[in-house]
DNA sequence: ACTTTAAAGACGACCGGTCATCTAATTCTG
DNA sequence: CAGAATTAGATGACCGGTCGTCTTTAAAGT
């Protein structure tokens, strides 16, 4: 990798942890080229614009979590329900260490879809690939027997990925994990299992 | 009501509009007054501070949404889990219509919860209130055994208000009913109901 | 020397917030 | 009750500062 685009990394990792937590609009060119120890001048060789730096910064948030949790959704030494159950569960670190930010996609879905249609086809897509990846392990669960629920896989991983994405919202601003609990003491429930406590 | 109190509410009410779409950082003093046709300079006679015009917006946002929402929960006229199934279908129409805005304190929370702590505060305090509601319900229809969840009401509560805000939340993004259809597809297996189309 | 890229700094617009000024209502005086 | 004095509230010009962006200059690469 050359050395510009590292400095384009440089500045899209450490740009969105800052964004992650102040948002779009909170977050000025200056405090991300500033983070980055990276001239003010220099922002616009790399992105044109700073809608066009969210996009990147979006796509960058979801390569950085799919690394891990993709390969834990399609770890097949694991049986696929509790695969599902660690992916959510796996989060409880983040929220014990006072948790900013939460989801970088939800906070982006939720300040900027009705501002930047770009921004809201992006988000948009990135929902639903996350929501694919669920619907493949329930897919996987039901051809294995341990999902018994009568309703589509389609319909209950939409339903999951939106409850979980309302669970991390919520943990923003309670702070603590009551709402991870509450996930995890329902899911269960939601696949049709009597209970796998 | 005097004239003064006339005018504070007019500015709450079209710039809780325009706050509600564009966001907190994204919305200025101006745009706020502009929408409300009030002069800039009267804005602060009203409220000390932008900080402070979202808090009121906030629980503006809930006075209006709870004058029909608290009597449609508390109808005795309803069996409980019916009255819950209504309260959050009844959403429908707003995204039939090109919703925009979403849940206000929704957005609020992802935008402002790690950047003003009153803001958080607030609406933690919101949240908690939307949440015990749904409890009194989920606890009324216990006991008439309608529930049979050996979850607790609290933790059934929790669960399905944080799944609901993110479905409305991925509505903003997806701008289709299909995330409410999976939630009221799920919501008879949340409540412990075998099948109750 | 010539092309390409990084960086500096300027740009006008706009930000949240303040201020002196003006208006209109209230209080005081007779 | 009339008219003068006082004051609370309304207002838009204006503050220093920051915004996102762009032009210009400096540096680097070949």
């Amino acid at each position: 990798m050359n050395k510009r685009e590292q400095k384009k990394d440089l500045l899209l990792d450490t740009g969105l942890a800052v964004m992650a937590t102040h948002g779009y609009n909170g977050t000025s060119i200056k405090d991300i080229v500033d983070a980055a120890e990276v001239p003010k001048g220099s922002f616009y060789t790399y992105f044109k614009s700073k809608e066009d730096f969210a996009l990147a910064a979006l796509e960058r948030a979801t390569e950085e979590r799919e690394q891990e949790s993709r390969a834990l959704l399609q770890n097949r030494d694991i049986p696929p329900l509790e695969r599902l159950s660690r992916y959510f569960r796996d989060y409880t670190g983040a929220c014990d260490s006072g948790v900013t930010g939460g989801c970088f996609i939800g906070n982006m879905c939720q300040e900027m879809s009705d501002s930047s249609e770009q921004i809201r086809l992006k988000v948009r897509q990135l929902l639903r690939n996350n929501t694919q990846a669920i619907e493949d392990v329930l897919e996987e669960a039901r051809l294995n027997g341990s999902l018994t629920s009568p309703l589509s896989s389609a319909v209950l991983a939409e339903f999951l990925f939106n409850a979980w994405e309302g669970t991390v919202m919520r943990m923003k601003a309670s702070k603590c994990r009551e709402p991870l609990d509450a996930f995890l003491a329902l899911l269960p429930t939601v696949v049709g299992q009597a209970d796998a406590a």
